[in-house]
DNA sequence: TGGTCGATGTCAGTAGCTGTCATCAGCGTA
DNA sequence: TACGCTGATGACAGCTACTGACATCGACCA
């Protein structure tokens, strides 16, 4: 009788699998039990079965947990904007971004609020966050930047363009409203275009 | 013989007078000297002859030795943005605000240079940076709703005016520009007009 | 069979920040 | 004049985020 040689994929015998994962599930759930500051790295490492050293191998820090998505996010939108028609306005290119990272959003609404209510609650995270959200205006701004739009303007369309988002993000995530996120973004959008308009 | 009394304003006996000054000054002066990583409390706190626990007694920790004015520029843009003429339009008397706030940096150029080259080397403090920005935006929104203008127009104004700010504020610390920050403020905000302006 | 690699553990150390209590000059008041 | 209060500071202990260095050991490869 042999014993059947098993090859893994992963692996499996010395460690758990996916330690990333089990990290970033403990340090949600825990983040939302009792908020980001009254959770230390220590617990969120012992909830995943891991050592504290390992969170910092995976994670540059406490916050960057909540995070790391942002960059394939980006990825997107910056692909997005660069695919968009030659004969489309900066501003609409932009706004082509926008509604292409809603898309994401829309999947998994229940995850984004509750993430959003962790990074609103703390100080340290939403400072995270608006970095976050300026790395990727900066981005925005240089794919813009290729497709020939000068400076300041590339900056400005790129800084207005998140300053929608925010307004279309905040009142996507606000219960009562059941508009997607597209149409959010469309109609802040237009909000910009009638309040920037004022006389010069 | 007698021995004058003398009557000081401040306590000048026991400690040396304006510690906090002291704080501030050893700070920007290491800071600039070798990078604010590299810089600790300790060293900040003996140079300025104190403790390092009376440094986070004067401030909230270390990166906001370079912010603490940021509460006053506030007070003062939100100031004028409520004095402007109720018939101006929002974003006119965002831009006045915006031209209030040059006026304290055009006092102090050099400085403001220095500043920022600490802040721009650095990603924590850059972090920092923005979260006064934002908090800027909150209250000239907050300013603006006091006006009678809407949400999410407020919002929107008070945003868009904060990126026609970092716009203006780059360009005008970049030195080979010699233009006054109002004309940079205008010129921003007219680019701005021209970028939001395509079609719907 | 042996050697390299990659993910993890262990341990020691630094620095930011906090809580707590002691100190002591100035000042008002009995 | 004495006494007690106050406010700014020092001294010290402690927590936690984060880092560097080295050890471990299964998987994989030559």
């Amino acid at each position: 009788m042999t014993v059947p040689v098993i090859k893994y994929d992963r692996d499996v015998t010395r460690w758990e699998p996916d330690a990333r994962g089990r990290l970033e599930q403990a340090a949600l759930e825990l983040y939302g039990e009792r908020g980001f500051e009254q959770t230390t790295v220590a617990e969120i490492a012992k909830r995943a079965g891991l050592s504290e050293r390992t969170f910092f191998r995976h994670f540059a820090d406490k916050r960057e947990v909540l995070f790391w998505g942002a960059g394939s996010l980006q990825e997107l939108m910056v692909d997005t904007l660069s695919g968009a028609p030659d004969s489309a306005a900066p501003i609409d290119a932009v706004a082509a971004a926008l509604e292409a990272a809603g898309t994401i959003f829309e999947a998994r609404r229940d995850g984004a609020r509750r993430r959003q209510a962790i990074i609103a609650a703390n100080p340290e995270l939403r400072e995270r966050e608006l970095i976050k959200l300026a790395t990727l205006a900066a981005a925005l701004a240089d794919a813009l930047r290729r497709r020939g739009v000068k400076e300041p303007a590339a900056t400005l369309t790129a800084e207005a363009g998140i300053a929608v988002f925010r307004v279309a993000f905040e009142r996507w995530i606000d219960e009562r409203n059941r508009r997607g996120f597209s149409q959010l973004v469309r109609q802040s959008l237009d909000e910009l275009r009638v309040v920037t308009a004022g006389e010069s």
